[in-house]
DNA sequence: AGTCATATCT
DNA sequence: TAGATATGAC
């Protein structure tokens, strides 16, 4: 993947050695095909070489023949500091800014905290209330989710409770990036999440073990089916960053506003600190969407996320999960190690088509939690039925 | 004026 | 890259 629309500042060998090239940011069609790869079925149909050419055609074309609008937005020198006048500063809410703001509610009470009146209290020179009804807004929807989360009342806890046994372990500690802290039972291999060791606040917060970039490229060229892949990697990687992980909510201390929900990630590749790296992937956001979407996008592209509208019965309410807090045992760190590549892997899912493993990822998710929305179904199938992926 | 969705910035 | 903040529509 790459921001590179120009083939020919791409490497020489490009054509050889890539099967599956998206043009940044990922249109939805893109994205389609890349779900149709990994949800090829590996009996009966076309060989891994002809259906990688076949995706290869697709994708390359429309990523390289097609050069959308060029972006002729950018130049516009017109005179930086003419009309910088009023030069509003963006408001940096700051500790002690945002005690003024929860002192400020506490003194109007929850019913009569609108920003003007905000603004009155907190008597802060130059805030304005636009930025204390930006600020308010946040801050209800922070405080609905942490009230939302009460355990176990959440579909995504029965569910996770049911099959991996004793909830107080079910969750993994990152005291800092030298130690990750990981419960000794085993997780559904069906998802795996990406490690991440950005977060220096985290009481706990379900981690997994993703695929590094060289593994999906390396998925990409053999045309593996994806989810046959990453069903057989191991359910723990002790000694490297990455761990074991299925669809497990956690959750994690804000400063400010206490505990708030986190929610796994099905990442597939990708590194921020890797510039050749990208992430492709699920996110269960915490409104109980999923969505799919990638990194490294630069602002002038088309847009970031590609939102896949899914949705979630009761989301709003059914979505968020707090454990309690539990330390388990710690596995020193090693330096990485990828996992191996399994070029064939006996496995139920090859039976499956795309239908089935929707069915398999609503499962995961909690029985009936998740669903296709019918058009983003029937499009997924019907291009699947175009490529002869499904029958 | 308040709220909301989403754009934009960090 | 996800979180923080700004913006504009209703």
């Amino acid at each position: 993947m790459s921001h590179n629309e120009n083939a020919k500042l791409l490497p020489a060998d490009f054509a050889s050695r890539v099967i599956l090239y998206f043009l940044k940011s990922m249109s939805v069609s893109s994205f389609e095909t890349l779900w149709q790869h990994a949800c090829v079925k590996e009996k009966g149909k076309a060989t891994n070489a002809e259906r990688a050419s076949m995706l290869y055609e697709n994708v390359i074309e429309e990523s390289l023949g097609n050069t959308p609008e060029q972006t002729e937005v950018t130049a516009d020198d017109d005179s930086p500091q003419k009309n910088k006048k009023k030069n509003k500063k963006r408001v940096v809410w700051d500790e002690k800014m945002k005690r003024k703001f929860l002192e400020a509610i506490e003194l109007l009470g929850s019913d009569q905290a609108f920003p003007k009146k905000i603004v009155e209290v907190m008597n802060v020179p130059g805030l304005t209330r636009e930025s204390v009804a930006s600020h308010l807004q946040k801050h209800r929807i922070t405080m609905k989710r942490a009230q939302g989360a009460s355990f176990p009342s959440s579909q995504f806890a029965l569910n996770f409770n049911s099959s991996q046994g004793n909830p107080e372990t079910n969750f993994y500690q990152l005291g800092s990036s030298s130690s990750i802290s990981v419960p000794s039972s085993n997780f559904s291999p069906l998802f795996h999440t990406e490690a991440s060791t950005s977060r220096s606040n985290l009481i706990h917060e379900p981690y997994g073990l993703g695929v590094s970039s060289p593994d999906a490229i390396a998925i990409a060229q053999t045309s593996i089916n994806l989810l046959d892949y990453v069903t057989s990697l191991p359910t723990s990687q002790p000694g490297s960053a990455q761990v074991a992980s299925g669809l497990v909510p956690g959750s994690r201390v804000n400063q400010t506003y206490g505990i708030e929900t986190i929610l796994p990630r099905i990442d597939i590749g990708g590194s921020s600190s890797n510039p050749n790296s990208t992430y492709v992937g699920f996110r269960l956001a915490a409104n109980g969407k999923v969505e799919s979407g990638q990194t490294g996008v630069s602002s002038n592209d088309e847009k970031k996320t590609v939102v896949v509208n899914l949705s979630a019965e009761g989301a709003e309410n059914e979505s968020l999960v707090q454990y309690p807090s539990t330390s388990v045992g710690q596995v020193a760190q090693q330096p990485p190690s990828l996992p191996p590549m399994v070029p064939s892997i006996p496995h139920d899912f090859e039976s499956l088509g795309a239908d089935v493993e929707i069915d398999a990822l609503m499962n995961m998710a909690g029985s009936g939690g998740i669903f296709w929305e019918d058009d983003f179904d029937d499009t997924i199938f019907h291009n699947s039925l175009d490529l002869g992926f499904v029958e």
